[in-house]
DNA sequence: ATGGTGGGTTCCCCA
């Protein structure tokens, strides 16, 4: 089973981009974020034609996830339970062939000390609530998607320029950190342990020109999910050419 | 220290 994840930056500007790239890797889970489209206005019979089913949960103008599947879409949870509707549509899970699915678009943050800093660090400790809650670390789950945040400096191809900042700063990582203690691995490093591999470049910086990236699109997988992950890899080709996303689609193999 | 680009909406917000 191959599994993807694709920040598109709004799935209707995307769709000639999108569509093609379903067509060529075929993926048979697609996760994407930002789709930034109410539910009722999502372009389903593109993604339909291409063979998938789709699963979405949107708003409009901002957040929106979707889950497409070339099989049957299971257990669907949009959101966290309980939050109300009134919460970001950042969220949604599903079991696919048995596999258990959370795509998530973590809040950006904007700026560290901000209210949105604070929304991004108690949205990550939601999410770990949520794992506790609702599943567990000996399942086969694939928890995927937009973390806006790095790891380590490994991940970031300019750390003396980022330290501290946004995506970069250490409460942010130690969030992070605090979700994998569930029991989920970084399932990029059991194939590739390096540096610069990025999933990101700002585009109002020209980032990507000087591969001034990070890695903030992560596979975190529970342990029988990464003993059958036989790779991971990054589409940075996406990123070139005309009209590409910020950011740029991975994709997952699992021996499964 | 700031702004740059791009998407979606609305006379500006968010990334």
């Amino acid at each position: 089973m191959r599994i993807a994840t694709w920040n598109v930056n709004s799935v209707r500007a995307r769709l000639d981009r999108l569509v093609p790239w379903l067509q060529e890797h075929r993926p048979d889970v697609v996760c994407l974020q930002e789709t930034k489209v109410a539910d009722e206005l999502f372009p389903y019979e593109f993604l339909e034609d291409c063979g998938y089913n789709v699963t979405v949960y949107g708003q409009k103008t901002y957040n929106g996830v979707a889950v497409l599947a070339r099989h049957g879409i299971e257990a669907v949870v949009k959101g966290f339970p309980g939050a109300g509707e009134l919460d970001h549509r950042r969220l949604l899970a599903c079991v696919v062939e048995g596999v258990v699915i959370v795509n998530v678009y973590v809040p950006n943050g904007q700026a560290v000390g901000t209210d949105k800093y604070r929304f991004k660090l108690d949205w990550l400790a939601r999410l770990r609530r949520f794992l506790d809650e609702h599943h567990a670390a000996s399942d086969t789950l694939v928890l995927c998607g937009d973390c806006n945040v790095t790891f380590d400096d490994r991940d970031v191809h300019d750390p003396v320029k980022w330290r501290g900042r946004i995506l970069c700063s250490e409460p942010e990582r130690e969030a992070l950190r605090h979700v994998m203690g569930f029991g989920l691995h970084d399932a990029l490093r059991k194939h590739h342990t390096g540096g610069g591999l990025y999933t990101w470049w700002d585009l109002r910086t020209r980032g990507f020109e000087r591969n001034d990236g990070l890695r903030i699109d992560h596979f975190l997988v529970s342990a029988p999910a990464l003993e059958r992950c036989t790779d991971v890899e990054i589409h940075t080709a996406m990123r070139a050419g005309r009209a590409p996303s910020d950011h740029v689609p991975l994709i997952a193999t699992f021996d499964l």
